[in-house]
DNA sequence: GCCAACGTTGGC
DNA sequence: GCCAACGTTGGC
């Protein structure tokens, strides 16, 4: 299994709204960045992600989502009502894709930024990386337990 | 709201 | 293929 990193602004949907969802699943669409979008086609059915909740008051790791379905086109591309649209990706040749994921848990609090840039196991995460913007990115296994040893 | 950092675009 | 201009991200 494999551990990832997914950024939402909570303001446009947060982990209590995942929660609510019907069988706790939603696809997770809007991905409009190459790197992005090959570490998304790279997740497997079970692995595991933290839902980091950004540009907010309190950044940081709101709770743990699975993949439940691998990836597949973002057909929120092919709408151009909608905010992502791209012309560039066609149904006959999908430039971006996306996972569904299920709600596993929220955390008990926020592990904010904060806290995470204080924790020497964790001085090397993806996430901690100066100028750092990517919204989907790999969890190390040892990052993974250091974080929730911190829950 | 500011702005540093970064990715993308497009002229050449 | 270079690189300036521009748009976006996201912490603060």
């Amino acid at each position: 299994m494999n551990y990832w990193l997914l950024k939402s602004e909570p303001e446009a949907f947060s982990i209590a709204d995942l929660a609510r969802r019907p069988r706790r699943t939603e696809h997770w669409d809007g991905v409009r960045n190459y790197q992005a979008r090959n570490y998304l086609r790279e997740m497997r059915r079970g692995d595991h992600a933290f839902f980091y909740h950004s540009n907010c008051a309190v950044p940081g790791i709101a709770g743990i989502v699975s993949i439940v379905r691998e990836g597949y086109p973002d057909f929120t591309a092919f709408d151009p009502d909608d905010p992502h649209y791209d012309p560039k990706s066609t149904p006959d040749r999908p430039r971006w894709f996306m996972v569904d994921v299920r709600h596993e848990r929220a955390f008990e609090r926020i592990i904010s930024l904060q806290e995470l840039k204080s924790f020497p196991a964790l001085a090397g995460m993806r996430l901690l990386a100066r100028g750092n913007r990517l919204s989907v990115m790999p969890v190390t296994a040892a990052e993974w337990s250091a974080i929730l040893s911190l829950e």
